[in-house]
Order: structure tokens, then sequence, then C-alpha cells
DNA sequence: CGCTTGCCTGGAGTGCACTCCAACTCTCTA
DNA sequence: TAGAGAGTTGGAGTGCACTCCAGGCAAGCG
């Protein structure tokens, strides 16, 4: 049995942090619950194209329709929006938030376990920030020598 | 000119963090200064497959090899994989480290950009820090909101 | 009436970071 | 000397999270 090509641990790849996304947030045009596809992604920092397809995978719960056939976000969806936003942010994977999803969809007796899973996630991220914290002692260590380096060599040593 | 279909920030999908990475780590197989990729891959946690191909897009300095043609790392191979995983784990771009290494095989003439990297980077990080506290109040406040409707279901209310 | 603009759909394409495969060689132990 | 188990290669495949495209419909305006 060799050892050699198993992967130690499964190696998640997963999106991180739109560090820009935040700054793109506008306020909610005035309450009219009834928001176009455009105006949401506007608001929300995602394309139309993005939209549509977190409602294909079943990532937003069902979004009403004008007459004719457009979408017409309300003011709950953009809060959805908002928290999956946030989640997104943490680096949980869309497919974790769409299990959230379909619990929400399933009602009151899936709160024991929608608690179970923030709580999971919490810890995720808990760990996510120490290890970051960690880096960045490797970052400030090797700034330091670099700096050293430059200040020998512009002294001309 | 429409502007629904134009995403507001171009979305950059990146690797997180591996949380099981770190716990893998073994000490160094008495200091032989020939490791063979299996060894490295148990020390690094990552595959002998991602060894050879961080070395075919030039993540690695170049490797040493046996008579045979076979990898032999040594102990500068293992602290520049410590390295790499670190900056790993920040979720620096596998690009940028690649950028790096062409810095440090170009020599000296190279420090100053390398240290305005590590800089830039330092800030990305620090950011992202933040950008994962602020996720967890919310997270918090979710995990409360759930808990108390659990007690309120308790209670028999 | 035609034009522009915004929206619709299913499905194909993209970029990243691996991950694996086939076909082979080399080394070591029984 | 045979076979297991380690290593080699280039190139193809995978999974995720989008991202885009073609072709079409509906409303508003000069």
């Amino acid at each position: 049995m060799t050892v050699t090509e198993t992967a130690p641990a499964p190696v998640p790849v997963r999106p991180c942090f739109e560090l820009e996304r935040q700054r793109h947030r506008r306020p909610r045009p005035g309450g009219r619950d009834r928001y176009t596809i455009s105006e949401v992604a506007e608001y929300a920092g995602l394309s139309a194209h993005t939209l549509r397809w977190y409602e294909r995978i079943g990532l937003m719960p069902h979004v009403d329709r004008s007459h004719t056939g457009q979408r017409r976000y309300t003011e709950r969806d953009l809060d959805w929006l908002d928290l999956v936003g946030k989640l997104r942010l943490t680096g949980m994977p869309v497919a974790d938030m769409v299990r959230y999803a379909e619990l929400v969809r399933q009602g009151a007796s899936t709160v024991a376990e929608r608690e179970q899973l923030f709580l999971a996630h919490r810890e995720d991220v808990r760990r996510r920030i120490e290890e970051l914290r960690g880096t960045l002692d490797v970052l400030d260590y090797k700034i330091e020598i670099y700096a050293d380096a430059r200040r020998r060599a512009s002294e001309g040593a």
C-alpha cells in the first residue's frame, strides 16, 4: 500500500471573500417591493447572471414574476441576499448555502439543524481567523527581513 | 447602455485555507537533505501530484535529482514549501506565488519588489480578517435567534 | 412601425487549483 | 530472477463558482 498519492486531506477549493463587494452596496431604492433583476444586481453586488443562477440551483426562495414573466424581487429577497452575501464572505461553499435554503423551505421543524449548521460554521470561521493571524506573523517576519536588506543596501555597507 | 450584465467587481474565485493541513505536519525526518517526493508530500501535507505540479508551473526552485532521475528534496526545499503553505493559507493565488518565486530566482535586485508584494498582501490579509470578524457578528445574531426559538419551543409556550 | 433596452431561457464556456491516468523505469526483497 | 512498490512523464479530467451566449419576447419612444 502506497501512501504517496493519497492527498492527506481532500483539499477543498473554495471561493473567498470579495473585498470590493461591500463598497458597491447601494441603499435600497424606496420600498416598492417589486425590484427588477438589475436593481437587485446593483444592490447586492452580483451580476444578473448570478442572480438567475442562484435561483436555478435553489439558493433563492421562489421569486415573484410580473405578468410578463419578469422577476420581481421583494424586501425579503434582499434580506436573504444580504445573508447569503455574508455567508459567501466567510467562504461557505454554495452547496452548504443551498442546504440551508432547503432547511428554511422545510419550515420550523428544521430550526435545530439550522442552528447546528451555523454553530459549526462559526467555529470554522473562528479557526480561519486564527489561521490568518498566524500567517500575518510570517508576513511580518518576511517584511522585516526585506526591510533590513534594503536598509543595509542603501547604506552601501 | 445597460448596466445589468456587468458584474460590479471581477469576483475572483480563490482557494481557501485548508484547515486540516497543519495537523498533518510531521517533524522533518532526520536531516538527510535528500528527501523523496513521498516524504515531502507527507511532511508538507500535499500530494506527490501537487508537488510535481508546483514544479511544472515554476513554484519550486529547481529540485535536485538522484542519478536515476528521481527527485531529492533538500531542507531548503522544505523551508520553501513551508512559506508557500503559509501563503496558500492566506488565499494568495498560485499565480502570485509563482510571480514571487520568479523574483527570488532573479536575485537580490528584486528585493524591493518582493517587499512591496508582501506589504500589499499583508494589507489584504488584514482586511480579510476584519471581514471575517464582521460575518461572525451575523452568525452570532442568527445563532441567538435560533437558540431563542428552540427555548421557546421547548417551553411549550 | 421600427428601434432600443431590458429581460427571458437552456446550455456551453471559463479560470483556478488541483487530481488522475497510462505507460513506463528503477530499486529492493524473497 | 520475479514481483511489489516506489518513482517518472505529458496530458486529460474534475469540481467549484460563476460567466457568457444565442435566440427570443415585451414595453416604451420618435
